[in-house]
This record gives C-alpha cells, sequence and structure tokens, in this order.
DNA sequence: TTATATAGTTAGAACATCTAATTATTAGAA
DNA sequence: TTCTAATAATTAGATGTTCTAACTATATAA
C-alpha cells in the first residue's frame, strides 16, 4: 500500500517541475507582458486577496519577506501595484492591484492559459476528467501547506 | 467546450506553482543534500540517460547550455557527475552520474518522495486514482515538449 | 513604562541564469 | 580536397533573484 503511495508520489515529482518549466518558458517566451512566475502569482494572489499583507503574501509564494519586499518593489515600479498604510495597524502594509496591474495580470493569464488549454487540448476527455479532478484534489493538499521557508 | 479546456488550464496553472513551491521548499528544508530543483532534475535525467550529451540535458530541463554548463560544473566540482569525451564526436561531452551522486540522487529522491507521499496519503482512494492517471496523462502531453529558450 | 514580539525594509553576499562571443570539431559544397 | 557553414560546448560579463543578518517602527503585555 505504501509502495504505491510512493510511486504515485515519485510521479508526481517527475511531472510538477516539467510542467512548471513549460510554464516558465511560455512566459518567458511572451516578453510583451514580462512577468516571472513569482511576480505573477504575487500579482494574483493580491487581486484575490485585495489588502494583504507583505506577510501573507510572502507566505502564500513561498520567498522570505525581504525577498518579497523587493519583487513588490519591482511591481510598484512598473505601476502593478500598490502599497498603502493599513488603518489599524501602522506597522502593517495594505497592497493592491492597479488597474494596470490587472491588466496585466489578466493579458498574462490568458496567455498562458490558452497555451496550456491548447495542450490540454491534445487529450481525451477521460484523461481530462481525471486531470480536472486531480488538480481539485491536489489543491486542497497542497494549498494549505505553503509556507515561508526558515 | 473550449471554455471547459481553458477552466481546466487555469486551474492547472494555480495548482502546479504551488506544488512546485512545496518541492522546492521541501528539498531546502533538508540542506543534508543540497540539491536545488534543477540540480536534481540534471542528475536525475543524466542517470536515467547515461552518457547524455549537454545539449540533450539542456533540452530536457529547459535551461541554456551555457547555464547548463555552469550547473553541471558544480556537481562535478561536488564530485557527483562526470564529463568525459565522446568517442565519435569530439565536440561532444558524455555525461555521466558518478556512484556519489546516484547515492544523493537517490537519497534526495526518496526523502522528496516520502514527503509527498506523505502528503498524498491524505487523499481517498477515488482521487489517488485520478491523480494517477492525470499525472500519465500531463507526462504524455508535456513530456516532449521541453525546450530551450531562445 | 519598559521589555518583547511583530511587520516591514535595507544592506550585502551568493547564486542562477541570460546573451554574446569564442573555441573546437564535424559535415557539406565547390 | 579544401573552404564554408553548422554544431557542441565553454567562457566572460551582466542582470536579476533570493537569502541571511541587521535595523526601524509600531504594537502588545508585564
Amino acid at each position: 500500500m505504501t509502495a504505491d503511495l510512493e510511486e504515485s508520489a515519485r510521479k508526481l515529482l517527475e511531472v510538477v517541475p516539467i510542467i512548471m518549466q513549460d510554464i516558465r518558458s511560455e512566459m518567458r517566451r511572451r516578453r510583451l507582458l514580462d512577468l516571472t512566475v513569482p511576480q505573477f502569482r504575487v500579482l494574483a494572489f493580491v487581486n484575490r486577496n485585495e489588502g494583504s499583507s507583505l506577510w501573507e503574501v510572502a507566505s502564500h509564494v513561498g520567498l522570505t519577506p525581504p525577498s518579497t519586499s523587493r519583487l513588490v518593489d519591482g511591481l510598484i515600479a512598473r505601476g502593478l501595484m500598490a502599497r498603502n498604510d493599513h488603518p489599524a495597524d501602522r506597522r502593517r502594509v495594505r497592497l493592491t492591484v492597479t488597474g494596470h496591474g490587472l491588466a496585466i495580470l489578466e493579458a498574462s493569464t490568458q496567455g498562458t492559459v490558452s497555451y496550456l488549454a491548447n495542450k490540454l487540448s491534445g487529450v481525451d476527455a477521460d484523461d481530462r476528467e481525471a486531470i480536472d479532478k486531480a488538480v481539485e484534489a491536489l489543491r486542497t493538499v497542497f494549498a494549505t501547506s505553503t509556507s515561508v521557508v526558515t
């Protein structure tokens, strides 16, 4: 039983980096929008979580707060995000995505999604269903786990 | 129909980086073996493809040849890989994994696999099956695609 | 009110990756 | 055959990402 579990894990460990690399390459290929994967993830997270603190963002993307701070600096410098004071706690920061940031995020998402959708179009219905189900299951398993490395 | 495809792609795009980040964090956490994800992938690939050329490795991991060359330098300096002449084509290089490299690779794989297996143990049998099937399908879709970015 | 904890940034170092240029070798065409 | 073009790999230099450690500012609690 355990052997089977490990076999699943082994294959997952093989495939995930390949897909990730493919996504990364695709994002790099379309230079127009020019977002790295972490930048993209930060934008997407803050967009879904308006007013996030830096620490929340760092936790989600799995970077340290200083790294995240710099990354955010870059996005702010490009006008994609804004950093404001938190009304209740002045140590804290409220991060938001600007209109321009949202436009870039959506264009970037759409481009990458189209690319992936095109890949998935070569998969038969049965496997597609399995992929949807697997993605859902994997999300619940991994979603909560991401934390800052110390 | 296309909308559905895109929805699958969108969720894949959300989950894959999360899993990847989790794997990365886990590998970093166990410092003992001290392999980055690309280093790990190079070792694993060369182990499965004894005598690969640099270009083949670069294609697989999705790095440029110069980057791959440097990465390999590091692995060789640590005694994990060896670089030899190709008998037929002297421009080419024959990369191999040393005994020590194999030991490190296996220990690193085992550690990460155990970690992932542990995560997967929280998934019910039905979803586990979907994951296995999905991983298989995704591998065939993405396996051939990885190429050097230019 | 002082000590401690929390949120975030700055500073500096290490590393990874890229592009461009270089060297060596092979394959193909004149 | 000999010259040219293509291929394989590396070197050099620049850029960017991420880390750890130290610092500032604010909040909480003794």
